[in-house]
DNA sequence: CAGCCATATCTGCTTATCCGAATAAAGGGT
DNA sequence: ACCCTTTATTCGGATAAGCAGATATGGCTG
């Protein structure tokens, strides 16, 4: 549980896992351009997030792609969705996800 | 949102209000005992649940009680209740009741 | 009012977390 | 082989968080 609340605990992994909850598989860059926030903080922060098993990776050609991780245990599960839910009221997470569906940020 | 995980993140907090969420309201000295904790430890996360508003106190005699503040959001309610019942099925959690229960220690 | 108990806070310290900037690694296309 | 794009990692520094032990505060009791 602990381990849970740190990386919810943070703005840029709470908002990360949103988006990911919300697309199913989302890119570093996609993911940068919908944070608009520096490459390294992005990529350091998915890192941590695949750490502690909330998300995992592939790649596919020149880009990882992310996705929240399907064997994360129940509760993992009822607290990420209602974190999701609680995220529809939140500015910062629908202006993410307005940027995200903008334009095509992958390239 | 992240004022609520950060509160949850560390373990002795999230004990704190584990047993506060089952017992209605508890002193210091008893959540000490239950805890198997420093006095100072336990004062200094009770009083930063406070600060962020997860709890309440009222003072009794010479105890100060604590427990759950009852104008915590919905979402915040739904992520306590979420952990109390993921306790349930943890050691930690289930020892520091056991403990709470077994004598009276409150004098 | 002195002493006791419960609780809060301060002090000095250690450790954890987060950051931007720079560099490395890995794949694709030319 | 070389360059370009995407992503990961390292580095040093700044800030925050956590701790134990000591001290302060505040109510109660004799």
């Amino acid at each position: 549980m602990i381990n849970l609340f740190k990386m919810l605990s943070d703005e840029t992994r709470l908002r990360c896992l949103v988006l990911l909850s919300e697309q199913n598989e989302l890119c570093v860059c996609e993911l940068m351009y919908a944070l608009d926030l520096p490459q390294s903080k992005v990529s350091r922060h998915l890192a941590s997030l695949k750490t502690n098993g909330l998300v995992s990776q592939r790649r596919e050609e020149q880009w990882v792609l992310y996705s929240i991780n399907q064997n994360i245990n129940t509760f993992e599960q009822q607290i990420i969705k209602s974190c999701v839910d609680n995220a529809k009221n939140i500015t910062v997470f629908k202006d993410d996800i307005q940027r995200l569906l903008s334009t095509d940020s992958r390239n």
